[in-house]
RNA sequence: GCCGGAAUAGCUCAGCUGGUAGAGCAACUGACUUGUAAUCAGUAGGUCACGGGUUCGAAUCCUGUUUCCGGCACCA
């Protein structure tokens, strides 16, 4: 007899060689049904595997993230076999679950292109009709190399392993090498459906050869199956180049440049409102605002040391007789450059500069996408000169700046990473005593202001440690939106100093800290989560105002716009000759959020009807009522 | 940059296996004078991304380039 543990902690005693599926069994008939692969001593494997001796169990059931794992796992499997049916010369990668799916990297001679994915699908269901079995086995790593002799990637990564037990995974005809665990039989895969086919390397190295990667989703039931795609469909219809086009807030042409993006008025309108509240609370943190120009010298970019490090991303150089120019891609080398335009003293410490400035990056051409990855993107970065005793202050005041801004945007921080370095100090700047300084002092502080972050050892940069704070973005994506970050490269590189108390030259420490990524990424970031409806405060058009019959009531109508111009919002007056419901169609398509419906009452009465963005009921109140509501509206940032 | 796909009117898209381009919306003109998600009629609009080729004939087939899309790599 063998004890098993069960996950609440108790205990029950089987024979030897019971499988999972078997306690499943005796526990519950439906907990049986409900399993798809079992957990002993948290090794993830089938539901049919032997248990010999005392361990512990816990059965995968069915609304489980590890569940989902196993079945997509297996997917990518009856795939891969699909694919070798279809494709004899087919030889194989990797093939693992994932957070929404599975994928497989494929080598074939012939290419897969997304048409043939409905003919693999069409395999797959047959195959998995055919009900096959999936068998574990256990073989020394001298068969498994001769086993898949054929297939050069299995091989690389055989040589790898340093156990000489291979597991393996087979349904007649297919075998793959394989940790596990696996759903017992193909028949068991049902609602799955192939998504599309990418290019990936091998290994995830670009100076390898590149495989044809296949991704697909495989669920439960059909339901969940018809509710994921139904998602897909959901993210396509938030995507913010759609939503950009449609609501005129950017525009990308190709004659103007590629990843040159214009911001169209009703987008620089969203923006401008952004920047000015940004730069309203940076004053109120005690930053100075600047504004260099977007050439510097390469001297400039010498001495930072970015013109060594970065040239591949740069822009070409701008050459003139005597000198080069950088079209600018950082910051920080100009305000280095103010900072040591006058001598300083402890007194003048910390020095905050703040601007909002466009730099230019030359981003590889594939990884450009929307707004999300362009060559110019402006954002409002800041740079901090503190004392080495400051830092502690400047790191939390900047962060509970970025903090307010990130709420303020309707936005949530999803964790906060404080990057360190690791055992290998060679990459990092050296200088051991004040990193070890500064990653304590970074530490306490989250610690002591209860912000949970993880630990990202060897991620910090080679300059100095820092804290990325990253937001989930409406389609699921994490983003890194703040950084702050410790420099104590630049100070010296720049030869910055200030005078202390002791009347001798003292080192500043420089913290980089950016607040909104790019204004161009918060853009596509903040259309995805409206949908394109803006809140109130930051709607290119805050109210649509709609006269019913143009002759009658435009006058009215458009003394109230200068009404609301003279209090500084966002109007616009319908002024067409159109049909009531269509104006109120068209300012609803454009995610205006009021609509004020301006007839014979309201000009008698001095009330407005307005009616909310999605919504159908209509309002009547005074003018100055409405007035009211809508700078409450703006006040709240909803 | 790499792999695969796509590019047709301002926008969204049709156009089968080659026979010379079409709809809806938008625009323009006219009529209607409007009370909460599309009033009606008419007009105009295209070197089918760009260059080369095959063919009696190319939006359609081949090829090069550009841009975009799905990914990979990259992201100070």
């Amino acid at each position: 007899m063998i004890t098993i543990t069960f996950p609440d902690n108790s205990k029950r005693e089987y024979e030897k060689g019971v499988t999972p599926k078997a306690v499943a069994k005796a526990i519950a008939p439906g907990l049986a049904k409900k399993s798809v692969a079992a957990k002993i001593d948290g090794v993830l494997t089938e539901l049919d595997r032997p248990i010999e001796t005392d361990a512990s169990l816990e059965l995968v059931v069915k609304g489980t993230d590890a569940a989902f794992e196993v079945l997509n796992h297996s997917t990518a499997h009856l795939l891969a076999h699909a694919v070798k049916r279809l494709y004899p010369d087919a030889r194989f990668g990797v093939g693992p679950a994932i957070d929404e799916g599975f994928y497989y990297d494929i080598k074939t001679d012939e290419a897969i292109r997304d048409e043939d994915l409905s003919r693999i699908e069409e395999m797959m269901r047959k195959i998995a009709k055919e009900d096959l079995p999936i068998k574990r086995e256990v073989v020394t790593k001298e068969e498994a190399v001769s086993r898949f002799s054929a297939d050069p990637y299995k091989q690389e990564l055989l040589q790898e392993i340093e156990d000489d037990e291979i597991t393996l995974y087979s349904q007649n005809g297919f075998t793959d090498l394989c940790r596990g665990g696996h759903v017992e039989r193909t028949s068991l895969i049902r609602h799955f459906k192939l998504l599309s086919v990418a290019g990936a390397y091998w290994r995830g190295d670009s100076e390898r050869e590149m495989l044809t990667r296949i991704y697909g989703t495989s669920w439960f039931t059909e339901e969940k199956l018809d509710e994921y795609l139904a998602l897909r469909e959901e993210r396509r219809e938030r995507d913010h180049r759609k939503l950009g086009k449609e609501l005129k807030i950017f525009l990308l042409s190709d004659e103007a440049g590629q990843g040159l993006p214009i911001w169209l008025p009703n987008g620089f309108t969203v923006r401008r409102v952004l920047e000015e509240y940004v730069q309203r609370l940076e004053r109120r943190y005690g930053y100075k605002h600047l504004s260099p120009p977007i050439l510097g010298t390469r001297q400039l970019y010498e001495t930072s040391g970015h013109f060594k490090h970065y040239k591949d991303d740069m822009f070409p150089l701008i050459e003139d007789e005597d000198e080069s120019y950088v079209l600018r891609p950082m910051a920080c080398p100009h305000h280095a450059i103010v900072y040591k335009s006058e001598l300083r003293s402890y007194r003048d410490l910390p020095l905050r500069y703040a601007e909002i400035v466009t730099q230019y990056r030359y981003e590889k051409s594939g990884a450009l996408s929307g707004l999300e990855r362009v060559r110019a993107m402006t954002l409002t970065d800041a740079h901090i000169f503190a004392r080495k005793d400051q830092i502690k202050h400047e790191v939390l005041s900047a962060y509970g700046l970025i903090r307010k801004a990130i709420n303020d945007l309707g936005l949530t921080i999803e964790y906060v990473e404080l990057a360190l370095r690791d055992a290998d100090k060679g990459k990092f700047h050296e200088s051991d005593e004040l990193w070890d300084e500064a990653e304590k002092v970074m530490k306490e502080l989250l610690d002591e202001e209860r912000i949970e972050y993880t630990e990202m050892k060897g991620e910090a940069a080679f300059y100095g440690p820092k804290i990325d704070i990253q937001v989930r973005t409406a389609l699921g994506h994490i983003i890194t939106m703040s950084t702050v970050q410790l420099d104590f490269l630049l100070p010296e590189r720049f030869d910055l100093t200030y005078i202390g108390e002791d009347g001798k030259r003292h080192r500043p420490v420089l913290i980089h800290r950016g607040l909104i990524s790019t204004w161009e990424r918060l853009m596509s970031i903040l259309l995805e989560q409206f949908k394109g409806a803006f809140p109130t405060w930051l709607a290119p058009t805050q109210a649509a105002i709609i006269p019913v019959s143009v002759e009658k009531h435009l006058d009215h109508a458009n003394k109230l716009q200068g009404l609301f111009l003279d209090a500084d919002y966002r109007t616009e007056v319908d002024d067409r000759e159109e049909k009531l419901g269509k104006k109120i169609r068209d300012a609803q398509q454009k995610k205006i959020p009021f609509q004020l419906v301006i007839g014979d009452n309201e000009v008698e009465e001095n009330t407005v009807t307005y009616r909310r963005y999605g919504e159908k009921e209509q309002h009547t109140v005074g003018f100055d009522e409405f007035m009211e509501l809508f700078a409450k509206e703006i006040a709240q940032k909803k």
